[in-house]
DNA sequence: TCCAGAAACGTTGTCGACAAAAAAAATACA
DNA sequence: TGTATTTTTTTTGTCGACAACGTTTCTGGA
């Protein structure tokens, strides 16, 4: 389990062990391969590394800072729960910077944006024709990353990045329970929403990024409606 | 400079050092007690509260974290610079949120919610009957945050505290520069929320909401364009 | 005098070790 | 057998020390 990490042990350049940890971590927690509710051993994970404690604390700081793990005072630190309940809120969240990036990146994206969000776009084609769930939810929050960094509102765009990888686990949810058959509507909202965004057209960009998040809300509600819907004997 | 900090170096409990360097550091550096861009020192730090390095780094990375500290790898850290080529930025997300979290505190609110908001209330208006713009910065962020609060969404409730700390800064300097006279303006329209919320209008409340963060942003602007205009010979 | 290289200094990143705290296990007692 | 108390174990929080890196100062040569 430890070993798809081969030759850890060799000599790093100085400063590169926390940014090692975090972005793996980071990774295996969004991607769901750390369970939530998982506990974290900092000991194990020091010599998972081969390195101190110390980068491996450092790390797992900033992810409680992210909100993506939870540390209890002397007690373990884990991966943090989804919150359920919490739901509603996440997805009025999320439409409304869908919404409010799109409308940006209409009025202040230049050129050389629009190419940025057309890699994008293929990598996301490619990832749903691939039928890759991993990827596909992966290259999907870049798409939507870099339309809000051509909407050159940095507070906006960190804000949004924040709920994108909050929602990479609910996706991954999501996609599990669908064995990975991708609904390729996505590719051609993207589209709409791409080419609302050349032509500047603010109020389009509005309504495609407003119709783009409601249906993925819409999608993961069915979900859970569905899974609540058990037969009980009675 | 550093007796204000007397018996520091008595035991205290495990664990509650970081939290002290954390919130005593970010409160001086929201109230501009820390210039942005002055330097950060580890060790003196650690002197200063009679501990190792170790907890005062946790510290930092958590500041580091919130964008309030910037560290260069293998180089000093300092506070973090003001912005100022992103203010239009940040005024568009801060006016977004007044109006978001002020509709949703007119939806969601409980009973307690109002006594907690109106305590906020009444502590704001003491700090502007006394002149005390440090105290007045400080209560009125919280009187915001406790209405984010109300309106139960926890994703805005967390970007609209860190907006409204980048904000305390910027309001630091717009008072020093007006020598802490200060707009008994603010008080009514607060009032004029806390109705709003009350009725549960939410068309009121994101009206109000919204006039009173442009209100916020007009008065800044004026101070900066203000400023701008230094007489040059010609 | 000016500049290049070397040495000295200060600061950060990392390490191993130890102590406090909680959890788990073991023991005593009814 | 069940429960309360003590002991052991595990894990975290903190510490002092050291090495790496950047900066500054010093020195030598043209």
């Amino acid at each position: 389990m430890a070993d798809n990490d081969p030759g850890l042990t060799l000599e790093r350049k100085r400063g590169s062990g926390v940014k090692l940890v975090y972005d793996l971590l980071r990774d295996e927690i969004l991607d769901l391969k750390l369970a939530p509710g998982s506990a974290i051993d900092e000991v194990q994970l020091a010599s998972r590394f081969g390195m101190s404690r110390t980068p491996i604390r450092e790390a797992l700081v900033r992810l409680a800072g992210e909100g993506l793990i939870e540390t209890l005072p002397n007690r373990s630190t884990m991966v943090s729960n989804i919150d359920f309940l919490g739901m509603p809120a996440y997805f009025d969240a999320l439409v409304l910077m869908y919404r409010v990036t799109t409308r940006l990146a209409a009025q202040h994206h230049r050129a050389e944006d629009l190419e940025i969000i057309r890699e994008h776009q293929a990598e996301f084609t490619a990832a749903v024709e691939a039928q890759d769930a991993l990827a596909m939810i992966a290259t999907n929050a870049a798409f939507h990353s870099a339309i809000a960094a051509a909407g050159r509102n940095s507070y906006y765009a960190a804000f949004f990045d924040r709920l994108l990888g909050e929602g990479r686990r609910m996706l991954r949810l999501y996609y599990q329970s669908y064995e990975d058959r991708l609904p390729p509507r996505f590719v051609d909202e993207h589209e709409e929403i791409i080419a609302a965004i050349e032509a500047r057209d603010v109020t389009a960009a509005d309504r495609f990024g407003k119709a783009h998040g409601e249906q993925i809300v819409e999608q993961i509600g069915r979900l859970l409606t569905r899974n609540d819907r058990v037969d009980i004997d009675l």
